[in-house]
DNA sequence: CGGTTTCTTGATTGGGATCAATAGGAGTGG
DNA sequence: CCACTCCTATTGATCCCAATCAAGAAACCG
């Protein structure tokens, strides 16, 4: 955070938190990244970057000079059309964020946070029905907009009721439709 | 919203809700737009818009067919320079919404869209020190993830503490340090 | 005007924060 | 291998902020 901007970074493989520190040194997880995720894009607007991003495994990233790749956009309509792409992506993913912390309540975040990372490592090749969670319940806290002991005890709730296996930092997904049903659970 | 994404609008003139509609009927107001402000951004990457967006008093703005765009930006670099600015400014700022959706009470949520609301009418060229709200309430209090009934509260708390003055929609800024310090609380 | 929407204020409730204590790993060094 | 420490997670008890329920009041509008 605060270094000139100059690359992005598209993860290669491993996981990411990246957190923003505010003012009065409260500070917050953002975002966690995994494979195919790229990094830094809300640099390019204030030439500097606004947040910290931190390896939770061993990883590998691809730097990406912006200058270069901007050259190359311009000589290839398809890449200029895939970056714009993954920025406006980033608004539509942040806005999924903003719905979550603005109107779910702490079983519903929860629910929907296992079922994105259960979706993303499908994507990756994992497996989405057991993984390993690489953050704490604190970073997870965090991200959610909600405490660490609220965290775990949703968790324990969720096994309880048979939604999903959880030992520690290993999580297995038992009855993703029910999970479903717990997101979209009309609260009105 | 779903409607085929094919240009931006620039406000030249006006205020602007957009919100998001979700699976299960609820929605959320996710921005209030004035002039300078582009909507339309988090079109580009599905290619259809993802929010409504409804102007709160007469307006005006400028569509900007994408494709066009897109030439005039490949032949004038300082233009594609700041489109991407555009798009990076609304990732860093969906991330201060985060924020505060995140980790702030509700007084320090007030208190921050006043002081936004009133440094976005300065921006303009109108008073920051006073203003009319285009929105309700009930808008409000969706846009910083709480009840209608809360703004009301905190309204009229701010104004017993001399704050601000609040009459309806009127407001004025009486104390804009004290609102600074209400929002950077050191809450820990 | 009467009707409707919006706003304010009070009383009560409830979900998640906070405080607190214990347990479980993981890593280190003997 | 065990003893020790540190970090993380779980669980219980209590508290508090904002939601909810409810009733008027104020403003807007046809």
């Amino acid at each position: 955070m605060g270094d000139r901007f100059t690359s992005l970074y598209a993860v290669r493989s491993g996981f990411f938190k990246s957190s923003g520190l505010r003012d009065n040194g409260r500070d917050q997880v953002t975002r966690f990244s995994m494979t195919g995720d790229v990094l830094g894009l809300d640099g390019i607007g204030q030439e500097h970057h606004i947040c910290n991003t931190v390896a939770l495994e061993d990883s590998d990233v691809c730097a990406i000079p912006f200058a270069g790749l901007q050259e190359l956009a311009h000589e290839i309509p398809s890449l200029q059309r895939e970056f714009h792409r993954a920025m406006s992506r980033e608004i539509v993913r942040e806005r999924g964020v903003m719905f979550l912390l603005g109107s779910m309540n702490a079983e519903e975040r929860l629910a929907m946070f296992l079922l994105n990372l259960s979706r993303r490592f499908a994507a990756s090749g994992y497996s989405s029905s057991e993984f390993h969670l690489r953050m704490t319940r604190e970073e997870i806290g965090s991200y959610l907009g909600q405490k660490l002991e609220t965290v775990s005890r949703i968790f324990s709730r969720f096994q309880q009721e048979g939604l999903i296996g959880v030992q520690q930092k290993y999580i297995r997904i038992l009855d993703s439709a029910g999970l479903e049903r717990v997101m979209a659970r009309d609260s009105d």
